[in-house]
DNA sequence: CAGCATGCGTGAAACGTTTCATTGAGTGCA
DNA sequence: TGCACTCAATGAAACGTTTCACGCATGCTG
């Protein structure tokens, strides 16, 4: 059914070899003997066989990538960023989605690692990966950590800088005259709640602002409604008049909640966000929120990949930290007194 | 450096056929031996080499699915659904994204056919693309298709039906009392802009009502919002009570410019999204919607699929046809006199 | 015209598996 | 004791490429 090269080198009548020269190096051959080479591919309908060729040649022209949801905005802007660069260098980018689940996660390694892939893309779930990662790079397969930071010495990686994310929301309220902020998030287990709140914690110091934090179980609308609901209940004396979200979800859901109060975004209660998620813009009063270069981070991710991958000798493991910009909207554009 | 079966079996004092019998079928193996290679590959640190594996054996299990747009909430769910069954299969997924573009989905197909795919999830970009399709068919691997019904006989699909989901929106809103609707959306050489239409024109029939069609240039919110600024500059007694927009991103921006314009959702203009994404429940005034089983929509592809390449004798080629849901919030939550 | 480079094409080896016919050793039975 | 069997393990072949050392003409140089 699937013709191979033998088939074809027997179509046109000239050997094995010189069908593979065709494929790979066709000015090595007489333009007369390519033409009838080639006319056979054609009536063959022959297509190579990728595995035999990695076989031969020992590893694959694919990048793999481990995202911990695919469905999340933030790693389908990554994919999309590591795409373009991966295919622009004639390979193929696979898509693995762990969805947080270290077996989920250890099963797409175990099978990228039987597949050979030229290289990985990954947002480990929990630091227990990393000695699975290492088995990788001793294989010559290169590693490169995406949003995450470790001090492992072995691997490139790409980021962004939550704590400087945090300080700009926090300096841009602080500009607009706010004295007192509050902080919607949660679990502060999760490193990029913790480094948003470090970063805003340390634009108030010393400027005699205060900031009330406000936990959440999660980042969801719900969980921001929620939040918002625990300030709003607040007497106006003791209320804060702007409150950092650690996300868009948050912030969406507190704007909701807010409004609904009947408190009035952005003159009584100003609200910003985190990731500037595509529907910031379009929320009822157009949300201020801090973006992250997510599909240069991918791009930066794949770049960092495919050099380590060429045998550039010299190859330095980096760790590439992203700078965050802040996206001033409608839902900060007030000045208090 | 990435130790092969064979240096297993030197390690481990065995003939390569014993090592191979371990992996694949350890009850033929004697106890004793079975463990003396278990030994030496965790020793060496031996990972299963799949080129080989693949080459040997002529088909792979990967599965692939080639989507229109990896960051539409759309695929992300249908992916997420044909993730859970092929890899319940004990296969492996791999997401391609052609962005709509007919050349980079062309090149996804030539590798994935390199590749040997164990079969293909795709949505088209264009109707072009069938021939090429034809040639995994001829090639004996089997292709669903995911979101189109074609007459193509040759292979499966799953869809869901617009037409219906249409002339639910429509009904919904009928049933509140509604005479006069609007229908925004476009363009209409889309499928899913002309048939949600159609249902709608379906459910007017007969009834007396009107149907006022603003017509976008895309799905986006900023054209949400355009469109329903037209409707919002009508006299009181020539603008509809209601508009159906063809997507939930239109349909946010119609509520926001609605909202702006001083009108009240729903009391005075009740809006319908189609979609039911993340946001509809989370906007200023939760968005009604017409939801799809995208999960199960991935699903069932998947299980189409698997069964079609699994060597079921008697596979009959199906187009399996889902039922969209209506689902009613606060923005269509009022009863017209 | 001898000698040699050049251009074109050949054929075999190797990549790492899986499979399968075969061998060899042990076991129970007549 | 000998025979038929079973159970383990073996070794070679095959999958489809790529590569590389090698032939064989042909034409050029001196």
């Amino acid at each position: 059914m699937a013709a191979s090269i033998k088939e074809v080198a027997r179509q046109a009548g000239v050997s094995l070899g010189t069908v593979s020269n065709v494929l790979n190096r066709p000015d090595t051959v007489s333009p007369a003997t390519r033409q009838r080479v080639l006319d056979a591919i054609d009536a063959l309908g022959y297509v190579r066989n990728d595995s035999a060729r990695q076989l031969r040649a020992g590893r694959s022209r694919t990048v793999a990538i481990v995202v911990l949801d695919v469905s999340n905005p933030f790693f389908t802007d990554v994919v999309r960023g590591a795409e373009t660069v991966v295919e622009r260098s004639g390979g193929m980018l696979i898509v693995c989605n762990s969805g947080e689940d270290p077996s989920r996660e250890h099963r797409h390694l175990d099978m990228l690692e039987e597949q050979r892939v030229q290289g990985l893309l990954v947002t480990p779930v929990a630091d227990g990966a990393h000695p699975r990662l290492d088995r990788f790079v001793q294989r010559g397969i290169p590693v490169v950590l995406v949003d995450r930071v470790t001090g492992h010495p072995g691997r490139c990686s790409v980021s962004v800088d939550d704590v400087r994310g945090g300080r700009l929301a926090a300096e841009h309220l602080l500009g607009r005259g706010h004295r007192h902020l509050a902080y919607i998030g949660g679990p502060f287990s999760i490193r990029q709640v913790a480094e948003r709140h470090e970063g805003a914690t340390a634009a108030l110091a010393g400027t005699g602002a205060a900031l009330t934090v406000v936990r959440t179980r999660s980042l969801s609308v719900a969980e921001g409604r929620r939040g918002a609901a625990e300030l709003a209940a607040l007497p106006a004396s003791r209320r804060p008049t702007a409150i950092f979200c650690a996300n868009d979800l948050l912030a969406l859901g507190a704007l909701q909640e807010v409004v609904s109060c009947g408190l009035r975004v952005p003159e009584e209660v100003a609200i910003i966000g985190y990731d500037d998620i595509e529907f910031a813009a379009a929320a009822a009063v157009p949300l201020s929120s801090v973006r992250q270069p997510r599909e240069q981070l991918g791009r930066a991710a794949a770049e960092l990949l495919l050099e380590e991958s060429g045998d550039v000798p010299g190859h330095e493991h980096r760790h590439v930290v992203f700078q965050p910009d802040l996206v001033a909207r409608q839902s900060t554009d007030h000045r208090v007194a």
